[in-house]
Formats: structure tokens, sequence, C-alpha cells
DNA sequence: AATGAATGAGCCTTCATTCAT
DNA sequence: CATGAATGAAGGCTCATTCAT
């Protein structure tokens, strides 16, 4: 790896690869993302090298190039993908979340949030590290759907009251956020714990009961 | 960069530099440090190569190895800075919290945390990116202490009631490092709002609240 | 050079090129080692150089560590070729070489060490350079063979008496060896001389000689 | 180290250093030379730096400049002196050895021999294999001394006739300088075993037997 | 004279990418 | 389409030598 935003890459993004539409290519283009993953989770962003994704997904370096801009844009399907899986985790308990009572649909999604956090919790340590630093990075955007998501819920919950849902939104899901990558990077036995979902769900309660008292002391 | 926590790292202790005694070294010392973190900084952790930093300290590439082992070895004293400047930050303000009632030392800490994660936010990141995944990553230290500081402080605070305040100072403090390092990575200009700051006292007196309430709920 | 026998060499069995099975493949293989003994040869061990050994054989830097794991390798893979080869030039010697009364028999064998030494004196004379102190050392491997079939020689021929054959064996090609790699480096208008032939004869014969003599007369 | 003999070196010979006259020069000439002498025996030629040097002999490294040309100079010294403490220890046993009857003088002069090969066994290898490959090596310089002494000898005997004493000279202290250099590097244990000593006193006598013979045959 | 910080050419090796087959 | 040999820019590091102090 190591040379991802780098400015020698010689190749600009219109290159050659076709989408791929007969099975044999999706097959490849699966294992390859399949090893890259695995590379980059059990070994690191160090060993994912062309030749070890190659390697491993058991097809020839040109098959890479065949079907991707690069390395960088492996990575970037892989990210892509990897936070699409996150979302749809989150989005499938979101269904009914607006009908409950917020003391009952937060634990829902702090569930939630814990259930696509774990997805590939080492990939997703990795894709945080090998993304770029500028804006726009893929996998922030889960993040944003995060906030995005809990922005709704705030807003659409007649007993929730904050002055900026958004901020609000953006705020808890990056506490909850920062609190869960840790988690799983340092004390990933934690997980196991029912402390940590009630805790989770205390943090954003409580600053919702603050919110309220707030605002209801502000109108008052 | 791209080498960091790799296995063919051979020094030893026995052939590492000599610390640095004359004001000429120190201030060689100090151009090496400085030019890394601006590299880091400003071009992201691929492009702090020897070469560029030699170059933008005005030394030689030589002189790298005069007072540091190797790359890594300059990157984990910048870390170690960076981590100690951080500490201090914090440390200064630690000094009468105890005395203070919690709904006030709660805001005098988030301003000491707001304080020192602004001492260099980019560089912060970046270490951040750098770090393996492995415990023992020196940028962790400042975690590990804002955790024990806040044990320590839950503790110590008659008014406060948590069942593990090791715990509850951890989850505390990754959730407030979390929306630190996200707003000053990704919103910079949020830290001027007052709503920060006053968000990230909610949160914490918000949850100490529910748990003194669950507490409470429990004993009763 | 200069780095052979060092500690850091970390290429294991496992990610070691593969054997070169194409005919181009093999191509690039004898053109890297024939590079590399050239100058080995008639620069020296300090010329030979990775660059230096890519420009020579006409393949680029990449390509010797496509067939090698590094330039130690090279130059070990070229040391096991010209064992094997001055072993395969001695051993054509051999065959009747049982049959024979000794007086007969050393002077062949004398001509095949001759002959053997005669495969490429300069590449002999700089990987006997190239060796470590230590044991195991791949050239050492001629001076071995030599031993042993002067061992197996001394031990099979009635008319001969020593004491122990192994030593005898080791000390005669020693000197023998000594005489000739002498003499190629520093005299080689001598080996014109049938002289030198005769000599070293002289010096074999003579020493078993006196050796039956001592073994007569202690008998005796 | 790895230098030696590579066209880049910049200072001519005729540079700076001063002959040292002062007494405290003279004792920092001694200490660079048997730290040089030290490393390269006990650590091997890779670990001669000049750095190695200076700090093991304890001064700095530009009075290793200020008295030396350069490290080449510091080993081309000790090559000197080497080959003159061997040379003298062979010296020594010369004196009377032409009165001698050549079957005692056989014997001395091996004993010798042994004995000068013993100085410094492992400065020596070192040395041949740190000297240029071209003709006029300070190492070479004790063989060309060992084949003179033996070629007066053999002159100066009346009980000895060979045809070229100065070949035969050469030929018979290559054989036995061949045997002591692989025996001391190889078998250094054998040194102990008399057998070693009677074996070259053998293959010396048993050559010159052989060569009176045929010079006998070849006037009758 | 002595010191040792500074220099920088040069070494070995890696790895993303290309392209002939 | 697939292959993988070939490429070569770039990286980290070493070490003989210089020179200001």
């Amino acid at each position: 790896m190591a040379k991802r935003g780098d400015k020698k890459t010689k190749r600009s993004a219109e290159n050659r690869r076709r989408a791929p539409s007969q099975a044999r290519s999706r097959a490849t283009v699966e294992a390859i993302l399949t090893a890259t993953a695995q590379i980059l989770s059990r070994e690191g962003p160090e060993a994912a090298t062309t030749k070890a994704i190659a390697a491993r997904a058991g097809v020839s370096i040109g098959s890479l190039y065949q079907y991707f801009g690069g390395q960088g844009e492996i990575i970037d399907t892989l990210a892509r993908r990897h936070v699409d899986e996150m979302r749809a985790v989150l989005s499938d308990a979101l269904a009914e979340l607006i009908r409950l009572p917020i003391a009952d649909a937060v634990p829902r999604l702090m569930q939630a949030l814990i259930a696509s956090h774990q997805v590939d919790p080492e990939l997703d340590h990795v894709l945080h590290r090998l993304q770029p630093m500028q804006d726009g990075a893929i996998i922030d955007e889960f993040q944003d759907f995060s906030a995005t998501v809990a922005a709704a819920a705030l807003r659409s919950h007649p007993d929730v009251e904050v002055g900026d849902p958004e901020l609000v939104g953006a705020l808890l899901t990056e506490a909850v956020g920062g609190i869960l990558r840790e988690t799983l990077r340092r004390h990933p036995e934690r997980l196991d714990d029912p402390t940590l979902e009630r805790a989770l769900c205390d943090i954003v309660l409580g600053f919702l009961d603050r919110q309220r008292r707030r605002a209801g002391g502000e109108s008052t």
C-alpha cells in the first residue's frame, strides 16, 4: 500500500476498466474485494499490496486492473460497500422507530448502532486510517448517515425538544460512534457487557432530558 | 511512511542516538520535530518521508539519524510531545476541580478538554491515523489520562453516584473526545459556537443525572 | 556488497521467488547470474551492487527480486553453481582412478584439480574473499568434496598406508588447493609450466612415501 | 567499511596527517590500530566502521583523520604491522637454520611458520579478505617473504637438490600456508595435534626426497 | 590538536503499474 | 480477457569524510 493519495498516480480515473457484467467477472470482483477486506482486517494496511490481494483472490495482478482503476479504487469500493453494509444494518432497525416513545426508541437505536459497528470492526478501523484526510471520505458517510437519521428521529418525536436537531443528531452520533469505535478497538470484551448499551442510552437520554429541561426553562 | 510498526525495526537501546546536549543539537532536534509536525498535519502521513523531513528541517538526512533511531522514532517522539502537551493543558485546569460542585466542575473540565484538543488538531488526527491497531499507541495515552482524570473526579465528588467510575470515566471521555476530534476535523467552525461546550456539559451531566437516578431507584 | 551475512536478512522460504519456468524467465536469471559473475571477477565484490548487476544484465532492478531473494541470494546461487561446476570437472576425472596404481592416479588427480580450478579462477578468488569466517560457506564445499575424494582414494588404494585418510586427504587437498589458488591469482603463467603439475604430484607422492615409510618403520 | 578500493575516495594520499612524534600522538595511533584490529578479528570487517573504531579507541572520529589518510590507510597500516609481526616471528627462528641438516631444519621451519600464523589468525584471515585483489597487497608480503626464506634455505643446503629453488620455495610455502590458514579458519583444534606439524614436515621432506631422487636419476 | 555534528552519495529493497504474450 | 514478468520511482538507512568550533 502506502501510496494512496500520492500525486504520482499515473492513471486517471476514467481509464479502462469495464463495468463487470458477466458472471465470471462478478465473481472475480467479489474475490478481489473479499481478499482485500481479509488482508486489511487481518494483517493491516501495509500488507494489502496488489500482489498480496491478487494472490489471495486467486487472480493475476493484471485482473486487478481489469476491474479496478488501481489499488486505491479497490479500497474505495470496499469502503463504499462497508459503509453501505453498516448503513443497511442501521436502516433495518429504523422502520418503526418513529412510532415509539423516545425512551424506547433510543435503546433500539443504540442496539442498531452497536450492530452496525460490529459488521467488521477491524476493517472499519483500517478504513478510517486509510481514507484521505480531506472531506468527502467515503467512510465518513456512515457518520453522516447516522447523524441524519438521528436528526430525523429527534425532529419527528414529539417528546423531544432540541434547538438544532441536526447539530444534536451529529453530536450524539459522534459521541456514540466514538465510544463504539474505541471500545471495539481497545476493549472489545466490553461489548458483551449490557452495561455498555445501557450507558449509551443514558448518555443520549440524559442529554435529551437536559435539553428538554433547558428548553422548558427558557420558555417559562 | 507506511512502515511504522513493521517487524524489521532493528535498532536496539544500545545504539540509539545520544540525547542532544549542545544548543546546536537541540536546535536541530527541534527543527526536525517541527518539520515533521508540519508535514504530517499539512500534507499527511505519506508525505513525511525522511527526505521531506530533512529538507523542511533544513538539515541533511544523516542528521535525522544522528538524533533519532529512524523515521518511526521521530514520529514517536512527536507523538509523545503532543500527548504531553495535551495532558499539560488538561492538567492545568484540574487543580481546584475537586472542590467545585459537579455542575461547575464539568463545564471547566469540558473547557479544558476543548482546549487540550486545540493544541494541534491536525497533528492529533494524523497521529490517530498513524497509530497501530494494537494497544500501546502513544497517542492513546491522552485518552487514558483523560479517563483516569474523569474517574478520579467522579470518585471524589460526593454528589455523583456511579457504579463503576473507571468505566464511566472512560466512556464519557471517549464520547467527548470523539465529538471533539470529529468536530475539529470536519466542522472546526462549530468550536466558536458556545452551543458545543454546553452540549458537551449536557451530555456528561445528563448522563450523571440518569446514573444517579438509576442508583437512587435501585437502592430505594 | 558489504552486507552479506548481516542479521537483517528477513526473507523466509515462503516469499522466495518461484523457480523460473518460462524460457524468458530462465534467460533473465542467466543474465543476472552472468552479469554478477562478470562484475565480481572483473571489478571486485564492492562493485557488485544491485544497480550494477541489473544494468549489466540489461534488466531492471526489480527483476533481480523477481528471481532472487536479494543480492545475497544471487551470490549464493552463483557460488553454488561455481562449486558445482568445479565439482563436476573433478568428478569427471575420477571414474577409473581407483584401478590405477597410486603413482598413476595422483597425476590424473592433479590434472583434474588443476582443471577444476581453471573453471573461473577470478570468480573463485572473489567468492573465497566473500565467504564469511564461519563454517558453512558454499565455496568451502569444493574443498570438502576434494578432501572426501582424496580420502576415498587413499583408503581404497592398497599401495597407500596412511593413519588417517580423512585428515591426510584434507591436508593434501588444502595444500594443492592453496598452491593452485595462489598460482592462479598471482602467477597464472606458471600453469603452462609442466613443472607445476609435476611438483604437485611430487608433493603428494613424496608425502605418501614418507607416510608409508613411517608406517613401515613403526611396525618393524 | 565496505568501501575500500572504491573510486569515490575523495582524499588523495598526501593529505594532511602528520607523522606522530609526540608521546600522546603515538598513544592515539596505537589505540586506533589496536581498536581496529580487535573489531576486525572479533566482529568482522563489516563492523569496522570509522565510528566503531573511534569509539573503541576512545578517540573522536576526527582524530582518525588526524593520523591516517582515511579508513583504508588504517587497515593498510594494520596489515603492514601484522605482516611485520609474522615476519619477525619467522625470522627469529631462522638464524641457525642454515647450519642444520635439512631433516632438522624443516621441522624448525614448520614450527616457525605455525607460530607466525598464530600471531593473529582471525586478523590474518580478515586482512586476506580485505586486501585489494590486485598485485602488491600488503598481506601477500608474508607469503613472498616465506617463499624467499625457503628458497634461500633450499639453495644453501648442500643436501638439497632442486631445479628452481625460488619456485620450489614458493610452492612449498604456498602449500604450508594454505594448510595453515585453512586449519586455523576451519579446524583450529587440529593445531594442538602434533600430527599436523609432522604432516607438514612430511610434505616438505617428502617433496624434497622426490626432487633429489629425480635430480639424481636425471643426472645418471 | 581534538571534537563530533553535519553531510550526502549511495546502497538495498518494495511495490503500484504496465504491457507483451 | 487473463497473465505475470518487467519496470523504475521512491523510500529508509548507512557510513566515510569534512569542517566549524
